[in-house]
DNA sequence: CGCATATACTTGTACACTCAAGTATATAAG
DNA sequence: CTTATATACTTGAGTGTACAAGTATATGCG
C-alpha cells in the first residue's frame, strides 16, 4: 500500500491541473459560444440521454450540483431556446428538460471548440497515454 | 495523432472528477478544520515557500485565482490567525503574507485529514499506477 | 529630474453556486 | 380514506469568486 500522502499529491495536482484546464475551456466557450463550461455539461448530459430529455435533478446529480443551482442554471438557457420545459404526465412533480434544435447546434459546434482547445491544452500529455488517462480517470 | 475529441473527453472526464473529489475534500476540511480546499492551498503554498513567505500575486498565481480573490480570502483568515500581514522593505506595494505557528499546525492536521479522504475517494485506482497517475497530471 | 508605463493591491459590483426553508405532489402504512 | 414521509422543484439569503476601476508605488526613458 502507498504512502496516504501519494493520495493527497494526486488530489491535489488534479485540482490544481483541472483549475488550470476549466479556466481556459470555460473562456474559450464562453467567448465564442456564450456558454460556460458548466451549461456545456447540461447540453451534453441531456444529448446523452434517452429522447435528450432529463429531468432537473438528474442534470443535478451528474454536475455534481444542487437541484437549486440547475434551477437557476436553466432559467437563461431556456431564455434563449437551448433547452425548453416540458411536464411530466405520470408526475406533476417534475419539470422535465428537453434540449432544442438550436441546443444541439451550438452543442455541436461547442464540442469542436473544446475539442480544439483541450488539444491544445494537453499537448504535453503524450498521445499514447491518453487511454491510460482516461482508465485511471474512469477509476474514480 | 489522436483524435481531437480524445482530448476532450480528458477535458471533460479531469472536470467530472475533480468536482466530485474537491467538493468531498472541502467538506472534510471545513468539517474538521473549519478552512475550505482553497484555504488549505494558500497554507501549502506558503509552506512549500522560502522562508514561509509570500507575496500575494503569487499566491493568487500558484492557485489560478485573480489577486482580489486573495485579497478577501485572506482577511479572515488573517482574522483567525492563520496567516499575517508583512511588509516589504524594498517595494511599499507589496503586502507579504507569512503562515504563522498557529496556520502551520492547522496545515499539518489537515494534511492528514486531506491524505486520508483523498485515499478513500481514490481507493478504485490501482495503487501501482499512482506514479503515471502524477506524471500524466504533471504533464499538463 | 519628470513623465509615461507597469506592477501590487483594494474596492464596488455582478454572477454562479450553496444551504435552508417553503410548496406541491407522490407514495406508503394503517 | 387519512396521515406521515419522501421526492421534485423553487425561492431567499449568503458565500466565493471574477472583472473593472481606482490607489499607491516602482521602473524606464527622455
Amino acid at each position: 500500500m502507498k504512502a496516504e500522502s501519494e493520495y493527497g499529491a494526486i488530489s491535489i495536482a488534479l485540482w490544481a491541473k483541472t483549475a488550470f484546464i476549466s479556466k481556459h475551456l470555460d473562456n474559450s466557450l464562453g467567448a465564442i459560444h456564450g456558454i460556460g463550461l458548466t451549461e456545456y455539461m447540461v447540453l451534453r448530459s441531456l444529448m446523452r440521454a434517452p429522447d435528450h430529455v432529463l429531468r432537473r435533478i438528474d442534470i443535478a446529480d451528474a454536475l455534481e450540483r444542487t437541484a437549486s443551482g440547475i434551477t437557476r442554471m436553466l432559467m437563461p438557457m431556456e431564455k434563449i431556446g437551448l433547452v425548453q420545459k416540458e411536464l411530466n404526465e405520470r408526475d406533476a412533480r417534475v419539470s422535465l428538460v428537453r434540449i432544442t434544435p438550436a441546443g444541439e447546434e451550438l452543442f455541436q459546434n461547442a464540442s469542436a471548440t473544446l475539442n480544439a482547445k483541450s488539444q491544445t491544452l494537453l499537448k504535453n500529455v503524450d498521445g499514447k497515454k491518453l487511454d491510460v488517462f482516461r482508465d485511471l480517470l474512469g477509476a474514480i
